[in-house]
DNA sequence: GTAGTTTTTGACCAATTTTTCAGTTTTTCT
DNA sequence: AGAAAAACTGAAAAATTGGTCAAAAACTAC
């Protein structure tokens, strides 16, 4: 296997701060190499063009999303409890990794250019981690066996998604209308958000009888 | 009051197409001139600057979707079917207007330098809107009365925004995953979504009994 | 040390960007 | 009609962009 040099890794951590930060179009290969602390033309040397770099920074950055979330995927405990880890495990990833949510939102949504290369990477990602067919599997018996109403894995999977996310994308706002100045404040809005998410997702499951 | 000249306005209106295309990075002065038809000087004769332009745009937008959006909210009916109408109401405003949803989570999550004025803009809309007041006294009303598990009115309405904003972030991804290619297809997933955010959305206030 | 390879550099290019400005046309008011 | 203000123009300044290149520097092997 072939080694980065210390300088390509210096230009990949740095490019990938910045594209976090800045977003693809408003981050320049001059602010890239300022940061990573080499000369403008390095870039060009070790990666063609920013286009590339942006390329190998994204990839790396879906499959270490897809790997973290993967794990608890597959937990071999009731529906609740798994969903419940699930939306743990995916929301304290996302924590850990605030700029990423907005990162891959934003690429994806206003970077046109880049979409084909972006879908590709997920549907990659996606097919490699057979975890997610173990829990429809766990779903669609959950189903058969009543323990839950009839409701399909692809919701339930894009109703936690679409709140974690949310709920990281919404902070900066939030951080003014609910007056979120210290970690101690922001550290109660996120757990409380965590559990109202939880309950929600459960609650969307449940049996109407119940 | 003062009026715009037609000038103006066709800037305004080419500006706001074109950040909502591409967002504002990628959008050039020389990119809404052409499409206002109009010499590019105009730009900065009207509007002191490109950042300026945007702000005029990014405002009114946000106006927009504010005053649609609080409508619903003062319908006096119980409250899981002004809930329901919430939803609705917001999801399909969402869907005509699909660019808008992307447009307003680009700016507040990439668009740091703009961001004090993305949040002041925020703020005034929101205490603007009085209705949202008439909400919240309905949703205290239904947990003092038992009608609902004790929830905040902040939990429902960061929900109902999370989910329907994130229907349309998210299809950009799914109409490769889901095979979306035509217009009934798209349809499907709309309808389908709207009603399953409806559904846990008001499972998410049930008591618990029920 | 010397030849050869890899890495690094600074200067540079062409294209595009925002912005300015001096001057011209058009409108408005008297 | 004529003066003042407003609307508009073409050109270009000033800065930034992604990208190139030949030469220098650093490293490697003999």
């Amino acid at each position: 296997m072939y080694i980065e040099t210390p300088t390509e890794k210096q230009i990949l951590t740095a490019a990938a701060e910045l594209f976090l930060e800045k977003g693809y179009r408003a981050t320049s290969t001059t602010a890239i190499a300022k940061r990573a602390g080499c000369n403008q033309a390095l870039i060009y040397y070790y990666f063609r063009s920013k286009e590339n770099l942006f390329g190998k920074v994204f990839s790396s950055k879906t499959e270490q999303i897809f790997s973290k979330i993967a794990e608890p995927f597959s937990e071999k405990q009731d529906i609740f409890s798994t969903i419940r880890a699930i939306i743990a495990a995916y929301f304290d990833f996302l924590r850990q990794n605030e700029r990423l949510a907005f990162f891959l939102v934003n690429e994806l949504v206003i970077n046109e250019e880049n979409r084909p290369m972006i879908i590709s990477e997920f549907e990659k990602n996606i097919s490699h981690v057979g975890v997610f067919l173990q829990f429809d599997q766990l779903v669609r018996e959950a189903v058969k066996n009543g323990l839950i109403r009839p409701i399909e894995t692809f919701d339930i999977m894009l109703n936690i998604i679409s709140l974690c996310v949310s709920t990281f994308l919404a902070k900066p706002i939030l951080t003014s209308v609910l007056g979120i100045t210290d970690e101690a404040s922001a550290n109660y809005y996120y757990e409380h958000r965590k559990e109202e998410i939880m309950e929600l997702v459960v609650r969307g499951c449940r049996l109407n009888g119940k």
